[in-house]
DNA sequence: TGTACATCAGTGAACGCGCGTTCACTGATGTAC
DNA sequence: TGTACATCAGTGAACGCGCGTTCACTGATGTAC
Protein backbone atom coordinates (compact mmCIF):
# COMPACT_ATOMS: atom_id res chain seq x y z
CA UNK A 1 0.00 0.00 0.00
CA UNK A 2 1.53 3.30 -0.65
CA UNK A 3 1.42 5.96 2.19
CA UNK A 4 1.12 9.41 2.23
CA UNK A 5 3.73 12.06 1.82
CA UNK A 6 6.28 11.95 4.07
CA UNK A 7 5.68 8.64 5.70
CA UNK A 8 8.46 6.56 4.00
CA UNK A 9 10.70 9.67 5.84
CA UNK A 10 9.38 9.22 9.08
CA UNK A 11 9.84 4.95 8.72
CA UNK A 12 13.30 5.23 7.46
CA UNK A 13 14.26 7.58 10.69
CA UNK A 14 12.01 5.21 12.90
CA UNK A 15 14.38 2.61 11.44
CA UNK A 16 17.45 4.21 11.93
CA UNK A 17 16.62 5.44 15.25
CA UNK A 18 16.21 2.08 17.01
CA UNK A 19 19.06 0.59 14.93
CA UNK A 20 20.77 2.84 16.99
CA UNK A 21 19.56 2.06 19.95
CA UNK A 22 19.91 -1.64 19.59
CA UNK A 23 23.42 -1.48 17.90
CA UNK A 24 24.98 0.02 20.90
CA UNK A 25 22.71 -2.27 23.67
CA UNK A 26 22.84 -5.92 21.76
CA UNK A 27 26.04 -5.03 19.59
CA UNK A 28 26.01 -4.80 15.75
CA UNK A 29 26.56 -8.54 14.70
CA UNK A 30 24.15 -9.60 17.74
CA UNK A 31 21.79 -7.34 16.47
CA UNK A 32 19.19 -9.24 13.54
CA UNK A 33 17.03 -6.93 10.71
CA UNK A 34 14.15 -9.15 11.25
CA UNK A 35 13.80 -8.45 15.11
CA UNK A 36 14.38 -4.70 14.48
CA UNK A 37 11.89 -4.18 11.86
CA UNK A 38 9.27 -6.64 13.84
CA UNK A 39 9.59 -3.62 16.81
CA UNK A 40 8.52 -1.17 14.68
CA UNK A 41 5.50 -3.19 13.73
CA UNK A 42 7.08 -3.57 9.93
CA UNK A 43 8.00 -6.93 8.24
CA UNK A 44 11.53 -7.72 7.46
CA UNK A 45 10.95 -7.40 3.53
CA UNK A 46 10.55 -4.18 3.47
CA UNK A 47 13.74 -3.07 5.10
CA UNK A 48 15.86 -2.73 1.78
CA UNK A 49 13.21 -0.37 0.30
CA UNK A 50 15.21 1.88 2.66
CA UNK A 51 18.83 0.45 2.75
CA UNK A 52 20.71 -1.32 0.69
CA UNK A 53 22.27 -3.71 2.93
CA UNK A 54 22.14 -3.67 6.82
CA UNK A 55 26.41 -2.09 6.52
CA UNK A 56 24.49 0.84 5.22
CA UNK A 57 21.93 1.15 8.06
CA UNK A 58 25.04 0.56 10.38
CA UNK A 59 26.95 3.70 8.92
CA UNK A 60 23.74 5.52 9.45
CA UNK A 61 22.60 4.42 12.48
CA UNK A 62 26.17 5.58 14.09
CA UNK A 63 25.68 9.00 12.33
CA UNK A 64 22.76 9.02 14.20
CA UNK A 65 24.52 8.24 17.84
CA UNK A 66 27.07 10.92 16.85
CA UNK A 67 23.81 13.17 16.10
CA UNK A 68 22.29 12.41 19.13
CA UNK A 69 25.76 12.41 21.14
CA UNK A 70 26.26 16.31 19.84
CA UNK A 71 22.91 17.48 21.02
CA UNK A 72 23.75 16.19 24.48
CA UNK A 73 26.79 17.54 24.78
CA UNK A 74 25.65 20.71 23.11
CA UNK A 75 23.25 20.81 26.00
CA UNK A 76 26.40 20.49 29.06
CA UNK A 77 28.99 22.76 27.39
CA UNK A 78 26.55 25.67 27.52
CA UNK A 79 26.06 25.29 31.21
CA UNK A 80 28.20 26.74 33.93
CA UNK A 81 30.44 24.28 34.65
CA UNK A 82 30.92 22.22 31.76
CA UNK A 83 33.43 20.25 32.19
CA UNK A 84 31.64 18.93 35.23
CA UNK A 85 28.46 18.47 33.81
CA UNK A 86 30.33 16.45 31.18
CA UNK A 87 32.01 13.92 33.70
CA UNK A 88 28.90 13.29 35.53
CA UNK A 89 27.01 12.92 32.80
CA UNK A 90 29.58 10.45 31.17
CA UNK A 91 30.35 8.27 34.45
CA UNK A 92 26.69 8.21 35.79
CA UNK A 93 24.83 5.56 36.81
CA UNK A 94 22.40 5.98 33.75
CA UNK A 95 25.21 6.18 31.02
CA UNK A 96 26.63 2.48 32.42
CA UNK A 97 22.89 0.78 32.30
CA UNK A 98 21.38 2.70 29.11
CA UNK A 99 24.15 1.84 26.47
CA UNK A 100 21.26 2.22 24.06
CA UNK A 101 21.00 5.98 24.22
CA UNK A 102 24.50 6.51 25.55
CA UNK A 103 27.91 6.98 23.79
CA UNK A 104 29.17 4.96 20.77
CA UNK A 105 32.72 4.95 21.33
CA UNK A 106 32.46 1.86 23.74
CA UNK A 107 29.97 0.26 22.11
CA UNK A 108 29.61 0.72 18.16
CA UNK A 109 33.12 2.19 18.01
CA UNK A 110 34.60 -0.38 19.41
CA UNK A 111 33.16 -3.47 17.17
CA UNK A 112 33.59 -1.34 14.19
CA UNK A 113 37.06 -1.53 14.78
CA UNK A 114 37.66 -5.26 16.04
CA UNK A 115 35.82 -6.23 12.66
CA UNK A 116 38.27 -4.06 10.69
CA UNK A 117 35.36 -1.81 9.01
CA UNK A 118 35.82 1.44 11.01
CA UNK A 119 33.93 4.16 10.21
CA UNK A 120 35.17 8.00 9.28
CA UNK A 121 32.08 8.60 11.98
CA UNK A 122 34.25 7.14 14.91
CA UNK A 123 37.06 9.55 14.08
CA UNK A 124 34.06 12.88 13.64
CA UNK A 125 33.10 11.29 17.27
CA UNK A 126 36.59 11.47 18.86
CA UNK A 127 37.40 14.71 17.50
CA UNK A 128 34.48 16.67 18.61
CA UNK A 129 34.32 15.29 22.16
CA UNK A 130 38.02 16.33 21.97
CA UNK A 131 37.73 19.76 20.60
CA UNK A 132 34.56 20.26 23.29
CA UNK A 133 36.73 19.50 26.23
CA UNK A 134 40.01 21.28 25.21
CA UNK A 135 37.99 24.41 25.02
CA UNK A 136 36.47 23.96 28.48
CA UNK A 137 39.35 23.41 29.75
CA UNK A 138 40.42 26.86 28.01
CA UNK A 139 44.22 27.70 29.20
CA UNK A 140 47.58 26.59 27.39
CA UNK A 141 48.92 24.16 24.94
CA UNK A 142 48.77 21.53 26.99
CA UNK A 143 44.71 21.28 27.20
CA UNK A 144 45.20 19.12 24.00
CA UNK A 145 46.99 16.38 25.22
CA UNK A 146 44.65 16.64 28.69
CA UNK A 147 41.62 16.78 26.62
CA UNK A 148 42.76 13.35 24.92
CA UNK A 149 43.52 11.68 28.59
CA UNK A 150 40.50 13.15 29.74
CA UNK A 151 38.37 11.26 27.32
CA UNK A 152 40.32 7.96 27.63
CA UNK A 153 39.78 7.91 31.25
CA UNK A 154 36.02 8.73 30.46
CA UNK A 155 35.59 5.69 28.17
CA UNK A 156 37.96 3.40 30.41
CA UNK A 157 35.89 4.12 33.75
CA UNK A 158 32.74 3.42 31.48
CA UNK A 159 34.59 -0.05 29.78
CA UNK A 160 35.36 -0.69 33.16
CA UNK A 161 32.08 -0.89 35.15
CA UNK A 162 30.51 -2.29 32.30
CA UNK A 163 32.10 -5.28 32.02
CA UNK A 164 32.74 -5.82 35.99
CA UNK A 165 30.03 -8.26 37.34
CA UNK A 166 30.27 -7.16 40.74
CA UNK A 167 27.63 -4.07 40.99
CA UNK A 168 29.94 -2.47 43.98
CA UNK A 169 33.00 -2.48 41.97
CA UNK A 170 31.32 -1.16 38.78
CA UNK A 171 29.84 1.82 41.23
CA UNK A 172 33.55 2.44 43.03
CA UNK A 173 35.13 2.83 39.07
CA UNK A 174 32.70 5.02 38.96
CA UNK A 175 32.67 7.05 41.58
CA UNK A 176 36.84 7.08 42.26
CA UNK A 177 37.28 8.13 38.30
CA UNK A 178 34.21 10.93 38.73
CA UNK A 179 35.98 12.43 41.95
CA UNK A 180 39.09 12.26 40.27
CA UNK A 181 39.06 14.02 36.70
CA UNK A 182 36.16 16.59 38.95
CA UNK A 183 39.47 17.27 41.16
CA UNK A 184 41.62 17.93 38.31
CA UNK A 185 39.04 20.50 36.68
CA UNK A 186 38.84 22.05 39.96
CA UNK B 1 40.51 -43.68 16.88
CA UNK B 2 42.27 -43.43 20.80
CA UNK B 3 45.64 -41.64 21.07
CA UNK B 4 48.23 -41.90 23.72
CA UNK B 5 48.02 -41.17 27.10
CA UNK B 6 48.10 -37.17 26.95
CA UNK B 7 46.85 -36.43 23.64
CA UNK B 8 43.46 -35.45 24.45
CA UNK B 9 44.87 -33.03 27.34
CA UNK B 10 47.38 -31.45 24.47
CA UNK B 11 44.29 -31.12 22.26
CA UNK B 12 42.02 -29.83 24.53
CA UNK B 13 44.55 -27.00 25.58
CA UNK B 14 45.37 -26.41 21.68
CA UNK B 15 41.63 -25.68 21.56
CA UNK B 16 41.27 -23.14 24.63
CA UNK B 17 44.48 -20.84 23.33
CA UNK B 18 43.06 -21.11 19.94
CA UNK B 19 40.05 -19.98 21.29
CA UNK B 20 41.25 -16.94 23.72
CA UNK B 21 42.97 -15.97 20.72
CA UNK B 22 40.28 -15.73 18.16
CA UNK B 23 37.57 -14.73 20.80
CA UNK B 24 39.52 -11.53 21.81
CA UNK B 25 40.69 -11.02 17.71
CA UNK B 26 37.57 -11.34 15.92
CA UNK B 27 35.01 -11.21 19.10
CA UNK B 28 33.27 -14.44 20.58
CA UNK B 29 29.53 -13.77 19.33
CA UNK B 30 31.65 -13.86 15.53
CA UNK B 31 33.71 -16.75 16.42
CA UNK B 32 32.45 -20.09 14.97
CA UNK B 33 33.50 -23.37 16.34
CA UNK B 34 33.97 -24.59 12.40
CA UNK B 35 36.40 -22.89 11.67
CA UNK B 36 38.55 -22.82 15.05
CA UNK B 37 38.35 -26.41 15.16
CA UNK B 38 39.47 -26.81 11.34
CA UNK B 39 42.51 -24.41 12.04
CA UNK B 40 43.32 -26.87 14.44
CA UNK B 41 42.93 -29.67 11.57
CA UNK B 42 40.47 -31.27 13.78
CA UNK B 43 36.61 -31.36 12.43
CA UNK B 44 34.30 -29.87 14.49
CA UNK B 45 31.76 -32.93 15.80
CA UNK B 46 35.43 -33.75 18.40
CA UNK B 47 34.53 -30.43 19.97
CA UNK B 48 31.47 -32.23 22.15
CA UNK B 49 34.56 -34.16 23.42
CA UNK B 50 36.21 -31.92 25.00
CA UNK B 51 33.61 -29.15 26.22
CA UNK B 52 29.99 -29.37 26.87
CA UNK B 53 29.04 -26.10 25.07
CA UNK B 54 30.57 -22.77 23.77
CA UNK B 55 29.76 -20.81 26.52
CA UNK B 56 31.57 -23.57 28.72
CA UNK B 57 35.13 -23.08 26.27
CA UNK B 58 34.24 -18.98 26.41
CA UNK B 59 34.66 -19.03 30.14
CA UNK B 60 37.64 -21.01 30.01
CA UNK B 61 39.04 -18.97 26.95
CA UNK B 62 38.83 -16.45 29.60
CA UNK B 63 40.53 -17.68 31.97
CA UNK B 64 43.35 -18.49 29.91
CA UNK B 65 43.62 -15.18 29.10
CA UNK B 66 43.70 -13.91 32.60
CA UNK B 67 46.21 -16.62 33.08
CA UNK B 68 48.66 -15.37 29.85
CA UNK B 69 47.74 -11.84 31.40
CA UNK B 70 49.43 -12.35 34.84
CA UNK B 71 52.01 -14.00 33.65
CA UNK B 72 52.77 -11.10 31.20
CA UNK B 73 52.26 -8.53 34.24
CA UNK B 74 54.28 -10.71 36.62
CA UNK B 75 57.57 -10.09 34.56
CA UNK B 76 56.58 -6.66 33.75
CA UNK B 77 56.07 -5.84 37.87
CA UNK B 78 59.68 -7.64 38.89
CA UNK B 79 61.45 -4.93 36.65
CA UNK B 80 63.06 -1.97 37.83
CA UNK B 81 60.29 0.54 37.12
CA UNK B 82 57.11 -1.88 37.06
CA UNK B 83 54.84 1.11 36.46
CA UNK B 84 56.98 2.32 33.17
CA UNK B 85 56.93 -1.07 32.15
CA UNK B 86 53.19 -1.67 32.36
CA UNK B 87 52.53 1.63 31.11
CA UNK B 88 54.67 0.96 27.95
CA UNK B 89 53.49 -2.76 27.49
CA UNK B 90 50.09 -1.31 27.53
CA UNK B 91 49.99 1.82 25.29
CA UNK B 92 52.64 -0.66 22.45
CA UNK B 93 52.01 -0.44 19.01
CA UNK B 94 51.93 -4.46 19.54
CA UNK B 95 49.06 -4.23 21.72
CA UNK B 96 47.17 -1.80 19.89
CA UNK B 97 47.39 -4.32 16.42
CA UNK B 98 47.03 -7.97 18.61
CA UNK B 99 44.49 -7.54 20.64
CA UNK B 100 44.54 -11.50 20.09
CA UNK B 101 46.88 -12.37 22.70
CA UNK B 102 46.53 -8.83 24.83
CA UNK B 103 44.39 -8.23 27.74
CA UNK B 104 41.13 -9.24 27.41
CA UNK B 105 39.59 -6.24 29.39
CA UNK B 106 38.42 -4.34 26.47
CA UNK B 107 37.59 -7.25 24.11
CA UNK B 108 36.08 -10.07 25.64
CA UNK B 109 35.13 -9.12 29.23
CA UNK B 110 33.43 -6.18 27.61
CA UNK B 111 31.34 -8.18 25.02
CA UNK B 112 30.64 -10.53 27.98
CA UNK B 113 28.99 -7.82 29.81
CA UNK B 114 27.13 -6.05 27.05
CA UNK B 115 25.69 -10.05 26.41
CA UNK B 116 24.54 -9.86 30.13
CA UNK B 117 26.89 -12.73 30.74
CA UNK B 118 29.17 -11.44 32.98
CA UNK B 119 32.11 -13.78 34.20
CA UNK B 120 33.56 -13.70 37.73
CA UNK B 121 36.85 -13.73 35.61
CA UNK B 122 36.51 -10.58 34.91
CA UNK B 123 36.39 -9.30 38.22
CA UNK B 124 39.57 -10.77 39.07
CA UNK B 125 41.40 -9.87 36.02
CA UNK B 126 40.53 -6.32 36.96
CA UNK B 127 40.82 -6.93 40.83
CA UNK B 128 44.92 -8.24 40.04
CA UNK B 129 45.50 -5.61 37.73
CA UNK B 130 44.70 -2.99 40.43
CA UNK B 131 46.60 -4.52 43.37
CA UNK B 132 49.29 -4.67 41.12
CA UNK B 133 49.74 -1.30 39.79
CA UNK B 134 48.22 -0.03 43.59
CA UNK B 135 51.50 -2.16 45.33
CA UNK B 136 53.98 -0.50 42.98
CA UNK B 137 52.68 3.08 43.32
CA UNK B 138 53.39 2.36 47.36
CA UNK B 139 52.82 4.90 49.50
CA UNK B 140 49.75 6.30 51.17
CA UNK B 141 45.99 5.66 51.24
CA UNK B 142 45.34 7.11 47.59
CA UNK B 143 46.78 4.35 45.80
CA UNK B 144 44.01 2.34 45.52
CA UNK B 145 42.08 4.97 44.10
CA UNK B 146 45.24 5.79 41.68
CA UNK B 147 45.15 2.25 40.44
CA UNK B 148 41.40 2.68 39.50
CA UNK B 149 42.37 5.93 37.51
CA UNK B 150 45.49 4.70 35.58
CA UNK B 151 43.49 1.61 34.68
CA UNK B 152 40.33 3.14 33.63
CA UNK B 153 42.95 5.56 31.31
CA UNK B 154 44.90 2.26 30.09
CA UNK B 155 41.91 0.19 29.02
CA UNK B 156 40.64 3.90 27.23
CA UNK B 157 43.27 5.06 25.27
CA UNK B 158 43.74 1.23 23.80
CA UNK B 159 40.05 1.11 23.42
CA UNK B 160 40.00 4.85 21.65
CA UNK B 161 43.37 4.15 19.99
CA UNK B 162 42.09 0.73 18.63
CA UNK B 163 38.41 2.73 17.26
CA UNK B 164 40.50 5.48 15.34
CA UNK B 165 40.20 4.96 11.90
CA UNK B 166 43.48 7.23 11.19
CA UNK B 167 46.14 5.80 12.46
CA UNK B 168 48.33 9.19 13.17
CA UNK B 169 44.87 9.97 15.56
CA UNK B 170 45.53 6.56 16.99
CA UNK B 171 49.00 6.91 17.49
CA UNK B 172 48.52 10.00 18.96
CA UNK B 173 46.33 8.84 21.65
CA UNK B 174 48.32 6.03 22.79
CA UNK B 175 51.30 8.60 22.88
CA UNK B 176 49.52 11.20 24.33
CA UNK B 177 48.37 8.95 27.12
CA UNK B 178 51.37 7.54 27.51
CA UNK B 179 53.67 10.16 28.57
CA UNK B 180 50.84 11.53 30.87
CA UNK B 181 50.51 8.19 32.80
CA UNK B 182 54.50 7.62 32.98
CA UNK B 183 54.66 11.82 33.79
CA UNK B 184 52.47 10.95 36.62
CA UNK B 185 54.32 7.90 38.18
CA UNK B 186 57.60 10.01 37.72
C1' DT C 1 54.84 -62.77 24.45
C1' DG C 2 50.64 -63.07 21.66
C1' DT C 3 45.81 -62.47 20.91
C1' DA C 4 41.01 -60.74 21.77
C1' DC C 5 38.52 -57.15 23.30
C1' DA C 6 37.08 -52.55 25.21
C1' DT C 7 37.85 -47.77 25.03
C1' DC C 8 37.00 -43.26 23.37
C1' DA C 9 39.19 -39.03 20.62
C1' DG C 10 38.02 -37.76 16.57
C1' DT C 11 34.93 -38.15 12.03
C1' DG C 12 31.49 -36.25 9.12
C1' DA C 13 26.60 -36.17 7.92
C1' DA C 14 22.58 -34.25 9.70
C1' DC C 15 19.43 -31.42 12.86
C1' DG C 16 16.81 -26.95 13.45
C1' DC C 17 17.55 -22.21 13.56
C1' DG C 18 18.22 -17.32 12.50
C1' DC C 19 20.87 -14.66 9.58
C1' DG C 20 21.05 -11.12 5.35
C1' DT C 21 19.00 -10.75 1.08
C1' DT C 22 15.71 -11.34 -3.00
C1' DC C 23 11.39 -11.10 -5.22
C1' DA C 24 6.63 -11.45 -6.96
C1' DC C 25 2.91 -9.44 -5.08
C1' DT C 26 -0.68 -6.05 -2.71
C1' DG C 27 -3.50 -2.19 -2.31
C1' DA C 28 -4.15 2.64 -0.49
C1' DT C 29 -2.79 6.84 -2.13
C1' DG C 30 -1.45 10.61 -5.50
C1' DT C 31 -1.95 12.05 -10.20
C1' DA C 32 -4.01 12.73 -14.88
C1' DC C 33 -7.91 13.38 -17.50
C1' DT D 1 -15.87 16.89 -9.15
C1' DG D 2 -15.52 12.01 -10.56
C1' DT D 3 -13.09 8.17 -12.55
C1' DA D 4 -9.06 5.41 -14.33
C1' DC D 5 -4.55 4.54 -13.74
C1' DA D 6 0.34 4.50 -11.98
C1' DT D 7 3.12 4.44 -8.02
C1' DC D 8 5.75 2.23 -4.52
C1' DA D 9 6.03 1.28 0.86
C1' DG D 10 5.30 -2.61 2.82
C1' DT D 11 4.17 -7.97 2.68
C1' DG D 12 5.61 -12.58 3.39
C1' DA D 13 7.51 -16.74 1.28
C1' DA D 14 11.79 -18.31 -0.23
C1' DC D 15 17.01 -18.30 -1.17
C1' DG D 16 21.66 -20.04 0.48
C1' DC D 17 24.53 -19.89 4.35
C1' DG D 18 26.89 -20.64 8.76
C1' DC D 19 25.75 -21.24 13.31
C1' DG D 20 25.72 -24.56 17.75
C1' DT D 21 24.67 -29.09 18.63
C1' DT D 22 23.71 -34.26 18.07
C1' DC D 23 24.87 -38.82 16.82
C1' DA D 24 26.11 -43.28 14.73
C1' DC D 25 30.36 -44.56 13.45
C1' DT D 26 35.73 -45.52 13.05
C1' DG D 27 39.94 -47.45 14.24
C1' DA D 28 44.46 -47.00 16.76
C1' DT D 29 45.67 -47.69 21.27
C1' DG D 30 45.58 -49.59 26.13
C1' DT D 31 44.19 -53.49 28.82
C1' DA D 32 43.08 -58.36 30.12
C1' DC D 33 44.03 -63.02 29.60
Amino acid sequence: MRYSQDHKAQTHERIIKEAAARFRRDGIGATGLQPLMKALGLTHGGFYAHFKSKDELVEKALQEAAAELDVHCDTLFSQDKPLQAFIDSYLSEWHLNTPDHGCPLPTMCLELGQRGEPSPTTDTVIESRLRQVEEALGSGPEAQDQSIVMLATLVGALVLSRSAEDEALAQKILAVTKAHLKDQVE
